[in-house]
DNA sequence: TGCAATTCTATCGCGTGCGATCTAAATGTT
DNA sequence: AACATTTAGATCGCACGCGATAGAATTGCA
């Protein structure tokens, strides 16, 4: 009987879900970080280095879900900006540490209030972020994601 | 105690989790669209049309949580491939209609084999995958999206 | 009827996002 | 040491994705 749990709506499938709530949360955030002059996909990143300071690009991307293609260019802009240096590894001359500014640290005080005011519009309880968290991880672990 | 709640972790924001599994679900999604030669928006895309045909930009860009200004040159490209068809409304001028083709139907025959491999691949049961859908819908909705 | 406001799509600039490819540097092999 | 292999980032071309704007067609209202 696996037929007839395909779901037969285009809304129905799960791609759908994941594809239409991508956009919503990006346009969402994006209203909060715009007075902070960073996108989205920056902000996300700034929070890593926020949480640990000093990476490579490689572990970024890693963490990110992204092609170093796609980071390389966006750390780029974000070193333009003065929120981060990228400075070559003494041991490895090919590796690019990446280390915050103090601008970049400065930013991590407005994380909080970002934070909250997302959570509160989502109007999710916590225990269903908490379930939506869980849901999403394993289905990144069972599309071959380590 | 609602300060107490925010997460610590940037993993534990579900801001991380929706946009790491997008990325996941995208290269996914990709590694099964190659051969049909299409890319995973414009496979959903694709998706809505099959279910209903004969639509207009606005309406399909509203179901994709997309502006027009990207689905525009999409429809395009899936035009140029000969899988739809953009036309004039004969009652109102400023109205593009868009109507698929026969190669464009004839997609449609791929599509369960697809989502058959995607469901199987997710390793996610019947119930976490509903569980999940609705949870996407809430978020959305919450965020002020009708 | 006339004309402002609205609606629908298209265009443009910029920032992701990825696959393919390149270069430099480190590592492994003989 | 000499050379092939591997690894880390960067570069390039193309496809999204959005905000701002333009332009054409319709609607609304005096």
């Amino acid at each position: 009987m696996v037929a007839s749990t395909l779901p037969t709506s285009a809304k129905d499938m799960f791609c759908y879900g994941i594809y239409t709530a991508s956009h919503v949360v990006n346009r969402a955030y994006k209203r909060h970080l715009k007075v902070l002059g960073l996108t989205y996909p920056q902000y996300i990143t700034l929070t890593l280095l926020w949480e640990r300071d000093g990476q490579r690009v490689t572990e970024l991307a890693k963490q990110l879900r992204m092609e170093t293609s796609t980071l390389t260019p966006l750390l780029k802009r974000l070193e333009e900006q003065g929120h981060l240096v990228r400075s070559g590894a003494k041991q490895d001359g090919r590796v690019v540490m990446v280390h915050l500014t103090s601008s970049g640290q400065k930013l991590q005080k407005s994380a909080p209030e970002v934070t909250a005011c997302m959570i509160r519009e989502t109007a999710l309880t916590h225990k269903e972020l908490e379930e939506l968290q869980i849901l999403l991880r394993k289905l990144q672990e069972g599309l071959g994601d380590t």
